[in-house]
DNA sequence: AAATTATTTCAATTCAAGTTGATGCAAGTT
DNA sequence: AACTTGCATCAACTTGAATTGAAATAATTT
């Protein structure tokens, strides 16, 4: 509740969805390295292309990689800030947590 | 591939996939606060109790929430290290990351 | 020991997410 | 203009996750 009003959950929430499969997740890993198309992709995870389409499109809705077309390629990239938002989400429940006892559950 | 071989995938793909569902957000900012008990979760987030104890299993399962039983009410609280573990995987996108220019959108 | 309370587990159902192959489309090539 | 290449989208299908109500378990009280 007082962790972040100022953070849209729905964001947060999609930012974790997307990186809570493991083809997405290796998605991210490679393009952490560098810029890659999506043949480039295709190759090294060794998928079909449209599923690898439907993977790319889910980090693209969460913010997560953002494409880059030069001629027919489109090159996918990692899109930073939106990494740090989730980090961030995550810092705060280390920087303000409690020191506070338990609540007592009486009736 | 680079970013991390010193963690286990699994177990990041189990956090985030944990915090990806509205429900077991609210949980975790609720225990952000403070420790508490399932009734009480129950009636805070106003769901079914067995409902929530799927939730929480699945946190739990992730290493994100703990269970502390003291009589015949279980109280959960954040089990923080498994916060900073998926807090330090995305922290490392950005510290390795190439360092692009800012690209400027020219539409 | 029976009754009560807090919580988990189970089986059945519903709903969402992932996969597949085909088709469409836009950019580049001939 | 027709053809090819790189990618996205669609519809049908398969798989997996979430919900529900009922039953099981375990600690507590009477």
């Amino acid at each position: 509740m007082q962790v972040q009003t100022n953070y849209d959950l729905t964001t947060i929430l999609a930012g974790f969805r997307s990186l809570s499969d493991p083809i997405r997740l290796s998605v991210v890993e490679l393009l952490q390295a560098q810029e890659l198309c999506v043949c480039d992709l295709c190759e090294k995870l060794d998928i079909s292309q449209s599923k690898l389409s439907f993977h790319l499109k889910i980090l693209k809705e969460a913010g997560l990689i953002r494409p880059r077309q030069a001629g027919r390629w489109i090159y996918y990239s990692l899109n930073l800030p939106q990494f740090v938002v989730l980090e961030q989400y995550l810092s705060e429940y280390r920087r303000f947590s409690p020191v506070l006892p338990a609540r007592v559950c009486k009736d």
